[in-house]
DNA sequence: CTCCTTTAGGTTGTATGCAAACATTATAGC
DNA sequence: GCTATAATGTTTGCATACAACCTAAAGGAG
């Protein structure tokens, strides 16, 4: 039963993914870049360790992701001229522009994910995701204790 | 709302890699290998074919994976006499082993996901579930047909 | 039998995902 | 001021994920 449940979530990310490259593919974005456009839109002159703080990604495959965006012009990286470790990054116009796009088919899209979905049922599936992600981050915890001890 | 679901759906996905990755390590393993270990698993002589059919991934995914395996050992690819592009794929008796072990492992510390969640609650959960995904494969097949036309 | 299409797999190129090693810059302790 | 250490990023290496292209073999139409 259990068992089920990651494979549906495996799923229904896969389906998201799906979902969003081939949105983003007119704009020649990747959905890995988009989620980056959409933090440094939230949060414009963001460090990477920001960046990182706020998804679940790892800082060099941000890295990687960063240098791409940056090659196509879609984001500029300025350093701090306080501290020169940090650099702060910034959409360009034509950017900002997408990503407001993009995110609107987005909200379009992923409204109709809960149709079919009695209200009042709808609470008990979002409490019982979250009680399963809980207990997925304690799973993972105890994993990792028993490997250092 | 739903933009919350998409990421619960990605977090979970991601945490129970992230689980399996950490279990599969000391067999050296990484978790598309080991999905890939239970399909033929279950169906020794099993075809690339089979295996994409029964799984949500890719050929050229499969056939790197496949060609990491048989360096390894973990299995055998034999062709078949009759229909000459036809590959059946075998375990070899370690990979066996090591797929029993995971297996169980692996159903264990799934047992714990639906903890804290009321029994009377948990196939509110499931059938919300499955809503979603149902909902997402429209969503996918609409956009597909979109583009095409 | 011959040509065309389909099918099963493999190969190549680009973009992650992630661990591990590096390079720079700050900062704490002395 | 100096050194050890921590913090921030980038680079490198390996394993997917996936699109696009290629190969060989099987099947069907004529």
């Amino acid at each position: 039963m259990s068992l089920e449940i990651c494979k549906m979530m495996e799923k229904g990310a896969l389906y998201h993914k799906r979902l969003m490259t081939k949105i983003l593919e007119r704009f020649g974005l990747t959905y890995a870049q988009f989620v980056v456009i959409k933090a440094i839109y939230e949060t414009p002159g963001i460090t990477a360790k920001e960046i990182l703080s706020s998804q679940d990604t790892d800082k060099a495959t941000l890295s990687g992701i960063l240098s791409r965006l940056e090659k196509n012009a879609l984001i500029e990286r300025r350093n701090d001229p306080k501290d020169k470790r940090l650099v702060h990054i910034y959409l360009s116009d034509a950017s900002k522009r997408i990503c407001e796009e993009v995110t609107k088919i987005e909200t379009n899209c992923q409204t109709d994910l809960l149709k079919g979905i009695r209200t009042s049922k709808t609470k008990h599936f979002i409490d019982g995701f979250k009680q399963v992600l809980k207990n997925q981050e304690k799973l993972l915890k105890q994993t990792h204790e028993k490997e250092n001890s």
